[in-house]
DNA sequence: GAAGTGATCTGGTCTGACCACTTGACCTCT
DNA sequence: AGAGGTCAAGTGGTCAGACCAGATCACTTC
């Protein structure tokens, strides 16, 4: 019994917590939109049934994802999100209620598969001696699993090391980000990844041209690794878009 | 009197604000280390004089951010803010103690360069009819500038426009973080993109191949633009790392 | 020694009160 | 009429203290 299913540890979210989803869900929707009014805290503790503090908590988060502007003295309103928010907004995007956004998935395969190839270039360049062995390990790894979405994981941990090796915090932070958005999606997102993460080879090649310093030949194979899953998805989008 | 100083709107930072910045900045600078344990939340509001609320809404927001995990039960810990920081991050790592970290810089820089070719591309793929016009006015306003500060502050609704033309979420709302990085620095940089900011023929070059709708040319022109300063850049931080 | 168990840490939540700021209606003097 | 001052009401900001709930660990018990 129990199946395969590796039972999930009950998500208990606070209750600020899933005041900020909520709210954040209607921002992102829409139905609230830039420059509406919220109600006061008072009235929204009143109708959510919760406490001010736990309000509080939860609308200052949003102010600090850019979401809202909070000021004392007038009533918190809604900010154009698209304007103001940061790259940590994306995961909300990608996913809202659970489904894939198709048109924000193809601005992220967009942004992978140009980032991607500077990033594996960077790592050519400055890439130390530890870095070797981790892809490598990363790889068999990824090498010994069946599983499209357990494949997708490991493939997450070998670009990981990538990054580690390009040496930039920005291209880091971009890629925490991104990271954070696509995670989440890995199972509605298996088919069309199977391809790419299948090509064990491709794997094989990005590494040996980082580690041998040759940043041309690292972008070269990590657009040959990128690409092919990427523009399938464009296309099958496109086909989505005719219909 | 008052001369040309605006007079900025004194900053009245709240008591979690303070909290927050407060923590936040250990944690950037490393005196709280991955994996160390935070007073609890009684301690802290005892220590720092102000309320437990207060405390929670600094350490929930730190959570949101990724620098810390905080677990009923169990003490709030720090983690490797590298690691599962996003690029909301960076404005506190460019500007910590209000000093230009130039490593940071450097890779902020690396950045730029290498994503703004690219929206400049994906703008002249997709750009609509409104945006020639928008160019043209954010171009004049900076050309009608002479302080350089300002005219970076032009510069960047230039390329607000650009990546409004880029139609990519992805790429919008990492330039939404960069840019959040990018404007308190402004001052600081003054001296190295005033070269770049000066150059308005590149600008104009620029915006006429969006508005063409040629990528290629859009490409190679946001390259001519960007790639100076940031050179300038990196090569005084290289004779600065000799020194 | 291993399993249970409870004291005591931790964060999670609520209540109700008061402070500080913004707004806008209203009032007053010019 | 218009410019300025005043004040009530509504909003967010902050606090104190209490109690709930999960995690931990030393201690008991078998």
């Amino acid at each position: 019994m129990l199946g395969g299913m590796p039972l999930q540890p009950v998500a208990r979210r606070s209750v600020p917590d899933e005041v900020f989803e909520q709210i954040v869900a209607d921002v992102v929707r829409g139905e609230l939109a830039p420059g509406a009014t919220l109600p006061s805290e008072r009235r929204l503790a009143e109708v959510l049934r919760v406490s001010r503090p736990a309000i509080r908590e939860a609308l200052q988060r949003m102010a600090q994802a850019g979401l809202v502007e909070v000021r004392q003295g007038d009533a918190t309103t809604v900010r154009d999100f698209r304007r103001h928010a940061g790259l940590d907004l994306l995961p909300r995007l990608l996913l809202p209620r659970g489904e894939l956004d198709l048109s924000v998935a193809r601005s992220v395969l967009e942004a992978r598969l140009h980032v991607g190839p500077k990033v594996a270039a960077l790592a050519a360049e400055r890439a130390g001696a530890g870095l070797a062995g981790d892809l490598d390990t990363a790889i068999s790894a990824l090498e010994a699993d069946d599983d499209p979405v357990t494949r997708q994981r490991h493939a997450l941990t070998f670009w990981d090391h990538v990054v580690d090796g390009a040496d930039s915090i920005a291209f880091r932070l971009m890629f925490n980000s991104l990271r954070a958005a696509y995670e989440p999606a890995l199972e509605a997102l298996a088919t069309v990844m199977a391809a790419e993460v299948n090509r064990v080879p491709a794997y094989r090649a990005l590494a040996t041209a980082i580690t041998a310093g040759t940043p041309d030949a690292a972008h070269t194979a990590a657009e040959h690794l990128l690409k092919p899953a990427t523009d399938a998805f464009l296309t099958a989008i496109h086909q989505l878009e005719q219909a």
